[in-house]
Formats: structure tokens, C-alpha cells, sequence
DNA sequence: ATGCGACCTGTAGTCACTACAGAAACAAGA
DNA sequence: TCTTGTTTCTGTAGTGACTACAGGTCGCAT
């Protein structure tokens, strides 16, 4: 069982969020201030941890602070249904979804692009070519 | 064939990028300043309609815009060898492919606790809990 | 008493834009 | 010529989610 009360140091070593993510999020609201030794340094508790360890997970998944905000009830006082987060995730999955469609075709573009290139002396690069040529000649072929 | 003198309103039009972002690419020295009317309007060419053209599509192919300041031959004066934009391109197809795979599993994961939840009435859901619990119970299960 | 590391506050920087306020320029109609 | 409306101008500040830093303090060990 670890200790219930700790400094700043231990609480970012053990949730993996650096101190001055830490401080950052107490400034704006998603952290409550924890109660502070005689000379004003912070001293955290369990349910600090967990609370920290709660939105380093949810930052990890995708959602953003104020999605956070609204998953821990701290908008408008009241905390979520179950229904509710159920779509905030559907609605993540759709957008991650997106994401990763986008960066696919990316991906192809780019290795085509790449494989093309047999890295010559210096102008007649089909990458720089397929992006539209900075300066000179016009470009024909549109890629995507 | 299009008009070889235009205003900001028309390049932007032509490209797709922002005005706003127009003059700020101006600001940050990737588009050159374009010659002025009498009073004052940015009056632009075929030129900055292309080098515009090239730095949106390297955007979108997740280029950043010091990247594409290299793209350019902005830096140290030098124009970059085509076996060095390969090389970027590569890295760049490395990182999509971690980002793509990031992202699936982080679907997989919602979709999992999308799937257990019920939406019932209030405080038992699963998606929750799977994040840790943001205030009450010990959270056993670690998914990810 | 002194040295050291961990901690404190407050501010500014990052990236790539985006938004706005308040003023000036330009084109078209009355 | 005057007015109206659209477009453009500059400069500043805001966004999200941190990160970095300066300059100072705390607390403990020697």
C-alpha cells in the first residue's frame, strides 16, 4: 500500500504527467487544489492519484479537457449518464475512425511518392514535382 | 488561361486557404511579400498561386511548416537534394504508420467499452470505471 | 550554517492558425 | 459627387494542451 501523502514529485512519477502538466491542470479547474504544507508546497492523497490517473487515461483515448471536464461532472454540476458517455466514446470512435482513414491514404501517397525518387543529384525530384514545383515548371499530374 | 494580377480574396479562393492565413504565412516569411497597389492591396501572380498551392498540399500531407520552409530552399540558402526531401518523406510515412496504429488500438479499446455499456440509469457504467474510477471504488482492470 | 534538490509563482513560448476591432480602399449605383 | 457595400488593411489577442524558464523558497542532511 503506497503512502496517502506526498509531494508534487511523486504524484507525476507515479501517473506518468509531468509537474508542470500537474500545476496546469489545478490552474484551470480539472484538478481541485490539495492542501498545502506550512511552507505552501502540495500535498496529495489517493484520491488525487486516482483522479490524475482518470484523466491521463482519458487524455490517451483521445478525449479533450473539456470532454474530461464533463466526464467528472464538473460542468453544470451534474454528473453524466452512462448513456451519455457511451456516446461521447461512439462519437470519439467515429472521429478516430476519420483519422485514421485520412492518415492511410497519406501513407500511400507518400510511399508512392518516395519510391519514385531515386534520390539524384538535385532538380528533377518527383516528390517536390508532385507537390506543385515551387518555382519552376508547370505541374500536369495531381496526386490524392 | 486565369488572370495573372489578383487580390488576396481571389488567392485564397483559388487554393483554399484562409486569408488570414495567407498574410500570416507572409508574416512568418513562406510566402514572399507580394508588390502593393497604390493604396496599400497585396497584388499577387501565377507565382505565389503556385508557391501557395505547394504549401497547402505539403500541409496536408502532414508536412510542418519548418519542414516546408526546407521544401523551399528557405534555410541556410540551400535548396535540398532530392535523396533529402526522399529521406523526409520517409520519416513522415514512419510516424503516420505509429499514428495509425496508435489510433486502432485506441478504437478497439472505446469500441469495447462502448459495447459493455447500457446507457442505464446512472453509476455503474463501465466506460467510467475502465478510466479509473474518477472518484470512488478501487479500479482493478487495465485495458490498454 | 550551508549546500542541495525539490518545490513555488508567474510569465512567456510552442504550433498553426483563427478571430476580432477599427480603419482604409475600391467598385457600383443613385 | 455621394453613398453604400464589399474587400482589404494592420495589429493584437485567443485557441488547446501543454512546456520552458527565471528567480525565489522549502526542507532536509551534513
Amino acid at each position: 500500500m503506497p503512502a496517502t501523502h506526498f509531494q508534487i514529485g511523486r504524484l507525476s512519477a507515479e501517473t506518468g504527467v509531468n509537474i508542470e502538466t500537474i500545476r496546469y491542470y489545478e490552474r484551470i479547474g480539472i484538478m481541485p487544489p490539495p492542501p498545502r504544507t506550512h511552507g505552501g508546497q502540495r500535498v496529495y492523497g489517493d484520491d488525487h492519484l486516482k483522479r490524475l490517473a482518470f484523466i491521463r487515461r482519458s487524455r490517451e483515448l483521445g478525449f479533450s479537457l473539456d470532454e474530461i471536464r464533463a466526464l467528472l461532472g464538473l460542468v453544470g454540476g451534474h454528473a453524466l449518464t452512462c448513456a451519455e458517455v457511451r456516446d461521447m466514446a461512439h462519437a470519439h470512435v467515429a472521429d478516430i475512425r476519420q483519422k485514421v482513414k485520412d492518415l492511410r491514404k497519406l501513407e500511400r501517397v507518400l510511399t508512392d511518392l518516395a519510391a519514385r525518387c531515386h534520390g539524384r543529384k538535385v532538380p528533377e525530384c518527383p516528390i517536390l514535382d508532385a507537390l506543385g514545383a515551387p518555382s519552376e515548371r508547370p505541374h500536369r499530374a495531381r496526386v490524392l
